[in-house]
This record gives C-alpha cells, sequence and structure tokens, in this order.
DNA sequence: TGGGTAAATTATAATCATTCTAAATAAGCA
DNA sequence: TGCTTATTTAGAATGATTATAATTTACCCA
C-alpha cells in the first residue's frame, strides 16, 4: 500500500472527502509529472486499483482541478492533460509523441494587458513543435 | 454572388485548387473575424450555399491550416477554432459566453527559450476569464 | 475546347473522448 | 453506530471529429 499522506493532506487542506480514488489519482500525478490524460492515468493505476472506473477518473480530475489542486490542460489537438504542479510555467507539446514537457517562464504579468473590461482568471503559454527525443530519432532513421 | 477574388487569389498562391467549398469557407473567414468552430461556420454559410456538407467544413479548415492561410486554434475546453488572420496575436476565452476575442501581445522571440534539442513550430499564448460583455451583464443581474 | 486523371466533395457510417444517468456504496458527522 | 449526503460505479448516451467509398470537379494537356 502507497503512502497516501501528502494526497490526504491537500484534499483535506481544500475541504474535500477523503476517497480512495481521490487518493489514487492525486498521488499518481503527484508522483509522474509526465502531464498525462484521463485515459493514460486509468490505465496506469488500475493495475494497483482493479476496481476504479474511467467515470471516477474524469469526476476526480475534474474536482481536483476545480479546487485548483491540480491544472488542467488543453493540448494543441484538444486532448485534456492533467498536471499535479501549480506554480506558473508554461506547456511543449510534441506533435510526434504527443508528450508534454515543462517551459520555465518569465512572470507574465509584465506583458499581459487584459482587454478593458474583461476578468482574466488565467494565462496560459504553450509551444508545439518536435521535442528532443523525438528529434534525435528523426536524425537517426 | 458574393466577391470571392481575395479568396480565390490566397489559394492561388498557395498552389491550392479552387473550388466552392474552399472559396465559401474561406472568404467567410475572412469577412468574419468571430474565431467560429467548424459548426458555426457550417451554419453560417448553409443558407447561401445548401449544398456544403460538414465534411467539406471539416477538409477545407484542414487543407487552409496545414496551408498557413487559416489559424486552427484550440479553446480551454477543447475546442477548435478557426481565425483568418495570420499575424502573431493571442486569444482571450470567455468562460460564459465561450467568445473568442483577440489579444495584443508583444513578440514572443524577446522571452521564449526553447527546450534544448527540441524544435518550436509555433507558440501560443491565451488568456481565460470572463470577456467585457459578460461582465457588464453580470453587474446588470 | 474536350478528355483524362487525380483531387476534392459529398453523405453516411464509424470512432472515441467525454458526459450523463441511476443505482450502489462510502465518508464523515451526530 | 446510524443517518445523510456526496461519491463511485457501470453502462448508456452524446457530440465533435474522422474515415469510407462513391460521385463530382478542377485543371492539365493535346
Amino acid at each position: 500500500m502507497r503512502d497516501f499522506s501528502r494526497a490526504e493532506k491537500a484534499l483535506k487542506a481544500e475541504g474535500l472527502r477523503i476517497t480512495r480514488p481521490r487518493l489514487v489519482v492525486y498521488d499518481y500525478l503527484l508522483d509522474n509529472k509526465t502531464h498525462p490524460t484521463c485515459d493514460q492515468i486509468y490505465h496506469s493505476i488500475v493495475n494497483d486499483y482493479p476496481h476504479i472506473s474511467f467515470s471516477s477518473v474524469y469526476n476526480v480530475t475534474e474536482k481536483l482541478s476545480n479546487s485548483g489542486l491540480i491544472l488542467k490542460l488543453v493540448s494543441p489537438c484538444g486532448e485534456m492533460h492533467y498536471d499535479s504542479t501549480n506554480c506558473f510555467h508554461g506547456h511543449f507539446y510534441c506533435l510526434k509523441c504527443s508528450c508534454v514537457l515543462d517551459l520555465d517562464l518569465p512572470d507574465v504579468k509584465s506583458f499581459y494587458k487584459p482587454i478593458s473590461g474583461s476578468t482574466t482568471t488565467s494565462i496560459t503559454i504553450s509551444a508545439e513543435g518536435i521535442c528532443p527525443m523525438c528529434s534525435k530519432n528523426e536524425q537517426v532513421n
């Protein structure tokens, strides 16, 4: 049995009920910085927790992202990915292998000017291209 | 009959065949800077061009965005929008009415540092929030 | 100008990620 | 421990997008 204390503490701090699907999904995200989709999360945890359902993974990621514990990212092809890091950074999406990598970026506030009369809740910076690993493989072939 | 000369010229310049669906869809995008989805494009043009099919709208937007004539945008909820403007700018997505507005932004190159070994094909900056019109309506209610 | 060929269009079916539904289960409080 | 309500679950439904295969069209060239 894994140690879910960190996940449990965070859920409690947000006033969320402690349930097994939430612990398992959130702990997986805390441990894996690969920005998985719901499908990938499901297949990664279903061995250790055979009774989990797709619905639960969708429910849990929705709940956690609404609470601000995790980030919901949308890839250039419209797939939803989840990220347990909540400090600001950008994302790089590989067009070949669909991996998602973190980008270090300066504070956005320095150049972002909101549209007059609008309210901004989040800013996203992302890049598309070929990741280092795929670039390397291309040269070989 | 509309004047499709601008659309026709652009298609020719890209070496693309001049077809009615392409002229109609591209001309619509040139005239409407509302960043519509394929569904919205279809419903906007079907009256003037009753025989157009959903497939054609999808095919045409795909072809035009691959050629660089139009931009394919993904909204925070994963919907695909299309934009005939091809100079760099950001986008603001309203969480209430789902409208998409243009954002003026400085040149990204000033702060973007690509991941070592990667190739970047495009950079995207977007913001989420409540647009000016929805903000105004909220205050009234 | 007309015929040939490859490309594009069309209508329809299929796909697939996500959401919905309703019944069963479990969390957390008294 | 029992109660109430939120959560989970399995399966069905949805809906945007993609695939298929037949028809039509664009455009090159004689």
